[in-house]
DNA sequence: CTGTTAGCGCCTTCAA
DNA sequence: TTGAAGGCGCTAACAG
């Protein structure tokens, strides 16, 4: 083994102090056992010697690692390839360092890989606590970290009615919200909703929004989902039978894109309101005054890693989106 | 510290075994100190056993963690909200799992964070390898990285004609090559180059093997830099004076979806070949003959591993791109 | 309130 | 070729 170049140990700390290592490591640990005037003296002569607890030490005495495992979905089960992630990871990290947590990640192409990542980090590396990105029924991973009765925190509504804790935005409120704010624009009276293929739950949840914002102001709700196939034609012929949309909010930015594709094509002239949710660099690609929803990821990420860290009885944490 | 239910140490394998601790331990990393015959026997046994080593008692004898951290770039030096990036990640993770190792990421939305989470990294969770994700002149984080004499590979080509170790394709012959299949559609004379407007060192070498089959085919070369605000009008100007454009390579997905957006908007009848590097789903938006290079970025992060782990007088690894 | 002692699981020097 | 003993850095049970 390499010999540090110099590492400060809580012996050298103990030493330097004139008490026992145990005084040492209670006085750190700010332990109420220790008087407070030697704990903070050692806390002190800690801080000028630059001491950093190592942690793979504490680890192996403590049982747990400080690591935070977030799971990705795999490509079948999601689109991991969504900028969401990387700034969920970075709520996430940025409450891990908080904690001198570390960030673990578990990713794979398909179930079985992230499975195995996921007990490999369990049985060797000891991790204890993890974030999913994603919630799937009848996972596998979701199963083992049950029945190991691990600590996780899913960000998005679990779609059954699971006991698991989750954080999410109140997707229903922000449908309702969007909708309620893109009929600000004058004369709007049409506004169409385009979701994708998938019916994920956070679709179902901002739809119900939309219906129940028109239920109110008495308008017909009217929704449009993205075929499979990115083809132009179920589209277009979709906007021939409706000739009255006057405004569009579609669940996400490649949804929006994919539907201003036709609209710019068969209606070109005309400009409407459209509204978004997530921000996106893409939506800078349409030529339309283009509203989002922020949901806010990074938000997300760092309430998801709060609520993994108190105690399991509080079930769910919701963000406040920005409109 | 709560007791594990059921876990196996060496101790349990060493009394099965009517052997020593360290003769267990020996032999279970393959020493040959142990004559073959005991060790196979123990191993054996272990597996039998479904012996699992405890990583983070290794770690702390090693003086090293089982971890690689993966370093990603901030907003402002890259642009991390690119599914490349997950996709790198995949393959890290594949090789890292192989090895028993665990993938752990720095990020941040500022340098100074994201040094701060490496220095963490370093100093109290002991990584000592790391995976550069992005290359940028005069970076606080490599420097440290460097000083600490901290083992690192970065994914894509430094800039200036530094030492470190990194992984990349051979964007020059993917350039080469990618203007050499356009050219294979009957008639294209004019393929048109579009690059970003921020200079990535693989734009530059793709560009430079599009100039150097431009050259060997005696055609004209004919580039186009991005503009840093999305407006059409300077792609629309460009595109009035160079009415000879009949094919494009574009050094992204999103710069090919900006390029055709004025495309299709003043030329909508004329479908020209296209190109593109990376596969992506937004292509399928393109209503063109789309192609694309496919550069491999889990093949990168894999190979980027694989580097990490081999001695340090090997100073790169090219990947090779799909057609 | 503080010190002594033992131990977490594994590795490695030293001795046989 | 194997075993005994000590140690990695830190925590915790048991004394005092």
């Amino acid at each position: 083994m390499k010999k540090e170049t110099l590492m400060i140990t809580i012996k050298d700390i103990a030493r330097r102090a004139g008490v026992s290592v145990s005084t040492a490591s209670r006085a750190l640990n700010n332990n109420s056992r220790i008087s407070l005037k030697t704990r903070e003296r050692i806390q002190k002569l800690a801080k000028d010697l630059d001491y950093l607890p190592n942690y793979t030490a504490k680890n192996l005495t403590r049982g747990e690692a400080n690591v935070v495992g977030v799971i990705f979905p795999t490509v079948e089960s999601s689109s991991p390839e969504n900028p969401f992630y990387i700034d969920m990871l970075r709520g996430i990290n940025q409450s891990l360092v908080a904690r001198h947590y570390v960030l673990s990640i578990a990713i794979g192409s398909r179930v079985e890989e992230v499975l195995a990542n996921v007990t490999a980090m369990v049985q060797q590396a000891k991790v204890k606590r993890f974030v999913l990105l994603y919630t799937d029924e009848n996972d596998p991973v979701v199963d083992y970290l049950r029945r190991e009765n691990l600590d996780f925190v899913v960000i998005g509504q679990p779609v059954g009615d699971l006991p698991d804790r989750y954080v999410d935005n109140d997707n229903v409120q922000a449908g309702r919200d969007a909708t309620m704010a893109i009929l600000q624009n004058g004369g709007v009276r049409n506004p169409l909703f385009v979701e994708s293929e998938y019916e994920w739950q956070y679709e179902r949840n901002r739809r119900m929004g939309y219906e129940k914002a028109m239920a109110e102001v008495q308008l017909e709700p009217l929704v449009f989902r993205l075929p499979k196939r990115v083809s132009e034609t179920a589209v277009e012929v979709f906007l021939n039978q409706h000739q009255e949309v006057d405004a569009v909010i579609a669940t996400d930015d490649v949804g929006l894109l994919r539907f201003n594709r036709v609209w710019s094509k068969i209606r070109h002239t005309k400009k409407i309101p459209m509204m978004s949710f997530n921000k996106s660099e893409l939506l800078a690609l349409i030529d339309q005054d283009v509203r989002m929803v922020d949901m806010r990821p990074e938000m997300l990420g760092s309430r998801a890693v709060e609520l993994l860290f108190t105690d399991r009885n509080v079930q769910k944490l919701i963000v406040q989106y920005e409109l």
